[in-house]
DNA sequence: GAACCGTGGGG
DNA sequence: TCCCCAAGGTT
C-alpha cells in the first residue's frame, strides 16, 4: 500500500478539484444546490442504482414531493408509486420514515453530523458521510463503490472490498486525504472520477487527471484492482401464477408477507412447484416468465383457474384502475404483459 | 459477518 | 443466455 506525504496529498486535492470544477457532472439535478432533503432523496435512490436510471425518478419525485414536510405527510402508497420500478423498496419505506423523523420528531431541524445522520432509517456509513460532506461541509470520506475502486488503484490497497471490515482500512488510508476546505466536492469528484477515467470496465487511466498518483497503473497492475470476491449466482425458483378473473373482469391478487422479498406488494397468487409437470390447471403459456432478483431467479407459469368460492386472507380482486393506481413490482408487470399478449 | 434485498444495461 | 455490475443498508 502506498503512503502519501503531505505535499502529495495537497497536490492531489488540487489536481482533482481543478478537474472537477471543469469537467465534473455539475448538471446532475441533485447538484443544483446543497439542500439536505434533495441530497437525502438522491443518495437513497442511488444506492446500488445507476445514475441514468435515477435522474428521471428523482425529478418526478421532487416535483411531487418538493420538501421533507411534503414527504413526511404523504401516504406511503404515494411514495411507493413514485419508487415503482426502482427496486430495493425498503429504501423508499426508510426514506419515508427518515422524512418523518426530520419533519416531526426534529421539527424540521436537520441533523448535520455524521453520527446523527447515521441514526436516520436507510442511512448507513456511506450515505451519512455523503450528506454530512455535501450538505453540511463535514470533513468525512464518503466511501462507496467508486471510492473503493479509485483508491484501491491509486494506493494499491489489496483488501477485499466485499468484506465489511475493509471499510476501516480504506477509512484510515483516505481520511487524511479528504480536502478539509471542500469535503463535499472532494467526495463527488471521486465519484465522477470513478465513473469516467477510473470506471470498472475499460478505464482510461492514460488521460486521467490524477494518473501520476496511480500506483497500480504505474506498476502495470491496474486490472488487479479493486480486489473483490464474486457474488453467488441466483437460485432458481419455480412458481405457477394463478390467473383468476371474477364476473366483473377483475383479477385476483394476493399480498406478499410484510417482510422479505417484495414485502407487502400485491402479485397474482404464486404457488411453488418443483417442476412444470406439477402445473395444476390450464397452462396459459408455452414459455415461462422469468425474472431475476439479486439472489433469486423466478420461473413463472401462468395457469387459468376457476373463481374461488371465497377469498382467502390477503386476497382481493383488483380492477384495471386499481392495478394502475398502486405500485406493483416489475415481475407482476411482466405477468400482466404476458396475459395481454395471450388475448 | 454473511445473507438478504430489485432492476436494467452492457459485454 | 449468462454474467457482471451500479452512489449500500439492514438483519
Amino acid at each position: 500500500m502506498e503512503n502519501w506525504d503531505e505535499q502529495t496529498i495537497k497536490a492531489f486535492r488540487k489536481d482533482l478539484l481543478t478537474w472537477y470544477d471543469q469537467e465534473g457532472r455539475a448538471y446532475l439535478p441533485w447538484r443544483v444546490d446543497h439542500n439536505p432533503y434533495r441530497i437525502l432523496v438522491s443518495e437513497l435512490m442511488l444506492q446500488q442504482t445507476r445514475v441514468d436510471t435515477v435522474i428521471t425518478y428523482f425529478n418526478r419525485f421532487m416535483k411531487e414531493l418538493p420538501t421533507v414536510q411534503d414527504l413526511a405527510e404523504a401516504p406511503e402508497e404515494k411514495v411507493l408509486k413514485l419508487w415503482e420500478g426502482l427496486g430495493y423498496y425498503s429504501r423508499a419505506k426508510n426514506l419515508h420514515k427518515a422524512a418523518k423523523v426530520v419533519a416531526f420528531d426534529l421539527k424540521g431541524e436537520w441533523p448535520e453530523s455524521y453520527d446523527d445522520l447515521l441514526a436516520l432509517p436507510g442511512v448507513g456509513p456511506y450515505t451519512a458521510a455523503a450528506i454530512a460532506s455535501i450538505a453540511f461541509e463535514q470533513v468525512v470520506p464518503a466511501i462507496d463503490g467508486n471510492f473503493f475502486r479509485v483508491f484501491s488503484r491509486l494506493l494499491k490497497i489489496d483488501d477485499d472490498i466485499a468484506k465489511p471490515k475493509t471499510r476501516k482500512v480504506f477509512y484510515n488510508a483516505v481520511e487524511p486525504i479528504v480536502d478539509p476546505e471542500r469535503p463535499g466536492d472532494f467526495n463527488q469528484a471521486i465519484m465522477d472520477l470513478g465513473t469516467s477515467y477510473m470506471k470498472t470496465v475499460d478505464p482510461d487511466t492514460l488521460h486521467s487527471p490524477v494518473r501520476k498518483y496511480n500506483a497500480a497503473y504505474r506498476d502495470g497492475v491496474e486490472d488487479q484492482y479493486p480486489v473483490k470476491t464474486k457474488k453467488k449466482k441466483p437460485v432458481l425458483q419455480r412458481y405457477q401464477a394463478l390467473v383468476i378473473y371474477n364476473e366483473k373482469g377483475e383479477l385476483l391478487y394476493e399480498q406478499r408477507p410484510k417482510t422479505g422479498l417484495l414485502a407487502g406488494f400485491w402479485t397474482l397468487p404464486l404457488r411453488p412447484i418443483d417442476s412444470i409437470e406439477e402445473i395444476d390447471g390450464e397452462q396459459l403459456s408455452i414459455k415461462p416468465i422469468t425474472h431475476v432478483f439479486s439472489h433469486r431467479k423466478w420461473e413463472i407459469w401462468p395457469v387459468a383457474k376457476a373463481v374461488p368460492t371465497e377469498l382467502k386472507e390477503g386476497q382481493r380482486f383488483l380492477s384495471v384502475e386499481e392495478q394502475e393506481a398502486i405500485a406493483l413490482p416489475k415481475v407482476q408487470h411482466k405477468i400482466l404483459d404476458k396475459l395481454k399478449e395471450q388475448l
